[in-house]
DNA sequence: ACATTATTAAACCACATGGTTAAATAAAAG
DNA sequence: CTTTTATTTAACCATGTGGTTTAATAATGT
């Protein structure tokens, strides 16, 4: 049961080696060689978290002789980005008091919801 | 060794439970009861998610009486936007086409960038 | 005092994750 | 053909995650 692809691309953003792979290969595509150089761990290490990228479509590998370029594909932070964007005016500071009393009114800390009538 | 912000963030954002949770506290503070209803899993399930969502500043919890009423935080959301944004030239399509065509002229397929002879 | 309600804590389990080393594969170079 | 280079696979390990059930805590209601 492999998670909704929503899911998988907040999972793969989580590791900041993959974020870091990511950053780089926003001046171009790089070979894993390329992209394993500045990380202080093994081939096989990096050769896994560009699956966890490929597989949530962050990236996409071609093949050139011996190499296998990975591109980045940025389609899949569109749609993270798409579904914080409903919560802009949460963390948007202006609103943020207004936000708090209106939700106070709504839910008086005294006695929270559950047994109100509509 | 925990984490990062941006990390745990990301982390938490990576389960649809969660995501629902902080979904419902769009509209208001809400207690462990009322988060967990619509969900098909234990009340402890639920407290475990909550202390992640706490854990990355999500969300703040309050104590009225006997209820803990859990309120939204979305300014770790505006942290991990602002990440993304860096990227959003790549998923407008417009540009897309260019940047794949430049990338190429710089690190052509078929002699990846560092080890050239010449 | 006792039972009820809301929530958390503890102990446990299956499975995922992030790393390792050693070996396999594939293409290019000698 | 053999070696070198680039990368992946396999097997393994420690730790983390997401769930469970049972028990503890804390405030309220009777």
């Amino acid at each position: 049961m492999s998670p909704d692809r929503l899911s998988r691309t907040f999972a793969a953003l989580a590791d900041p080696t993959r974020r870091a792979i990511l950053t780089r290969l926003r001046s171009g595509a790089r070979t894993v060689n390329e992209l394993a150089a500045p990380h202080a761990m093994s081939l096989p290490a990096i050769s896994k978290h560009l699956k966890v990228l490929e597989h949530c479509g962050l990236i996409t590998r071609g093949r050139a002789s011996r190499w296998r370029p990975c591109r980045l594909k940025a389609a899949p932070l569109k749609e993270a980005v798409d579904w914080m964007e409903q919560y802009r005016r949460h963390w948007e500071d202006r609103l943020d008091r207004l936000e708090e009393y209106l939700q106070q009114l709504q839910h008086p800390p005294q006695a929270p919801s559950h047994e109100r009538k509509k």
